[in-house]
DNA sequence: GCTTGACCTTCCAGCCATGGAAAGGTTTAG
DNA sequence: CTAAACCTTTCCATGGCTGGAAGGTCAAGC
C-alpha cells in the first residue's frame, strides 16, 4: 500500500502523513526497494485515529499522548480522561474568548445606524473603547444540551 | 517619543510597531538623525485603534480596511456595520466549530469511568467514532444575553 | 572623558499544521 | 516505448506574533 492509497483510507492527505513522521508522531514507515513508503492496515487504523483526534482539535503533541495510552493496554481510563478534560478546558477557553468578541461587536453594530452617514459607534468604539460595552463583566455562557450531565 | 514610549502608551510592542509598518498597516515612522523611530500623539492614536481591533479578532486586512474607514471623514457607517458583521459571522463559524467539539467530547467524558481500568470510550470513539456521538445534528447555540436584540 | 545600562537598529529563526511547487525517480497501462 | 499517475526530497508560504543575536545610541553617574 503506497503513501496515496493510505491518504484515501484514511482522510489523511499524503503531505501530512509524510510530516506526522518526520515530527515522530508515527514511526518511519518501511520502504519498498525503490524507495516507496509502504503502509499496512493497522498504519492506516493508526491514521484514522489520528484523523478523528485532529477533528476534535487535539493538537499533534496532545495526539501523542493519546496514541501512547491507546497502544498501552494497561492504560488507566482516567488518565485519558484527563487529556481530553484539559482539552475541554482548552476549548472552551477559546469559545469564550471569541464569544466576548462576538458580543461585544454585536452591541456595536445593534447601536450602528448603517446608513450613508459617516457616524459610526463600531469605529468610535475602536477609536476609545466605551465603558458600557467593553466592561460589562464576563458572563458564563450557558451550557448547551449537549454538555449537561 | 521613540518607540519602547510608544508602545507603552499604546499597548502594542514595540516588535509589534515594527512589524505592523513593515506590512504596510502603518505608514513609515520618521527618524531621528541616529535611526530611531519618532512617534506622535496622533501615532499612538492609531497604534491603540489597532490594539483595540486586534482585541475584537480582527485580521491585520481588516483592520486595514476599518483604518481606511477611519480615516475617511466621508465613509458611510454602512460600510463599517458591513465589515463588522462579517466578522461577527466569522468568529461566529469558529465558535461553532469548537462547540461542536467541545460537546462530542464532553459526550465522550461522561461515558468515561476515568478509573484505573483500562476500558474508555474515548478511545474507543477516536479509534472508529461512533455514530450516535459524532453524528448529533449542529444545534445552534441559545443567543447570549448581550447578542439578543 | 569613560563606563554602564537602557535604549534603539536590523536580520534571522521559530511557532503550528498545512498547502504548494519544483525537480526528479518509479511504476503501470496501453 | 510512451504517457500519466504515482512517488521522492526540498524549499517556500501562510498569520501574528515572540525571541535572540549583533551592533549602534543616549543619558546618568563617576
Amino acid at each position: 500500500m503506497n503513501i496515496g492509497d493510505a491518504a484515501r483510507a484514511s482522510g489523511v492527505s499524503a503531505k501530512m502523513i509524510r510530516y506526522y513522521e518526520s515530527v515522530g508522531l508515527i514511526p518511519s514507515a518501511t520502504r519498498t526497494d525503490s524507495g516507496y513508503r509502504s503502509y499496512a492496515d493497522a498504519d492506516v487504523h493508526r491514521l484514522r485515529f489520528i484523523r478523528r483526534s485532529r477533528d476534535l482539535g487535539f493538537s499533534v503533541t496532545e495526539i501523542h499522548n493519546l496514541l501512547g495510552l491507546w497502544r498501552d493496554r494497561s492504560r488507566k481510563s482516567a488518565d485519558v480522561k484527563r487529556v481530553a478534560q484539559q482539552h475541554i478546558a482548552d476549548l472552551r477557553r477559546r469559545i469564550d474568548d471569541l464569544q466576548q468578541m462576538a458580543d461585544t461587536l454585536q452591541t456595536l453594530v445593534a447601536c450602528c445606524a448603517g446608513n450613508d452617514r459617516p457616524d459610526c459607534p463600531i469605529l468610535a468604539n475602536l477609536e476609545r473603547p466605551g465603558h458600557a460595552v467593553t466592561a460589562t463583566r464576563k458572563k458564563r455562557r450557558p451550557r448547551s444540551p449537549l454538555t449537561q450531565r
